[in-house]
DNA sequence: CATAATTGCATAGTATACTATACAAATATA
DNA sequence: TATATTTGTATAGTATACTATGCAATTATG
């Protein structure tokens, strides 16, 4: 119905509250966090605070918090999505 | 069921896949797609071929073929089922 | 087939993500 | 409250994402 106008940078602080949000869950710190996926902790702080980063930075997070299934069938949804409906005039 | 044991290099290829697919779908080269996005073609070349690149890139590519959405629910619903499920013992 | 457009890749320079360290501010814990 | 832990931020050095350019390989088009 409505297209919302999302900006970049509001992903970004999504991503970044989601990764607090489940780091919270599990009880560990930004240190631990870092440590367990041989990254600096300043790389989870500025992930976290919706800074730019790279993708391999966020898929480890997110690998580490069970999230890659999820994402990955997203990927292939949309991917078929396009791939089923492009010729149909 | 059965979980998947996605790697992260896997899931940055169907990212270049999606993208190569939608890129195809609208009939613009790289560096068309580029040149809207402010990039260079490199960086849309290195992003379909599954490199490394950073968030800020993928975001821009994705917010031009309008999934930007899908992927701010996603987001949203992951951080709230994490943060409704976890003082339930 | 001929030729134009697109793509993949290599090199070199620039911008910036990542790291290490330090310290103050904020939070948690005794 | 006092102390310990965690977090936010700043600085400086390193690694690498991004860019520009060029060229060969591939793909589309006349």
């Amino acid at each position: 119905m409505f297209i919302k106008n999302i900006k970049i940078k509001d992903i970004k602080l999504e991503i970044g509250q989601l990764v607090k949000s489940f780091r919270k869950r599990d009880k560990i710190s930004q240190e631990e966090l870092a440590e367990k996926l041989n990254l600096s902790r300043i790389t989870i702080q500025n992930l976290e605070a919706g800074k730019n980063f790279t993708i391999d930075t966020l898929l480890k997070v997110l690998q580490h918090f069970d999230l890659l299934n999820s994402l990955d069938e997203m990927l292939k949804d949309k991917r078929n999505d396009n791939e089923n409906t492009e010729s149909l005039y």
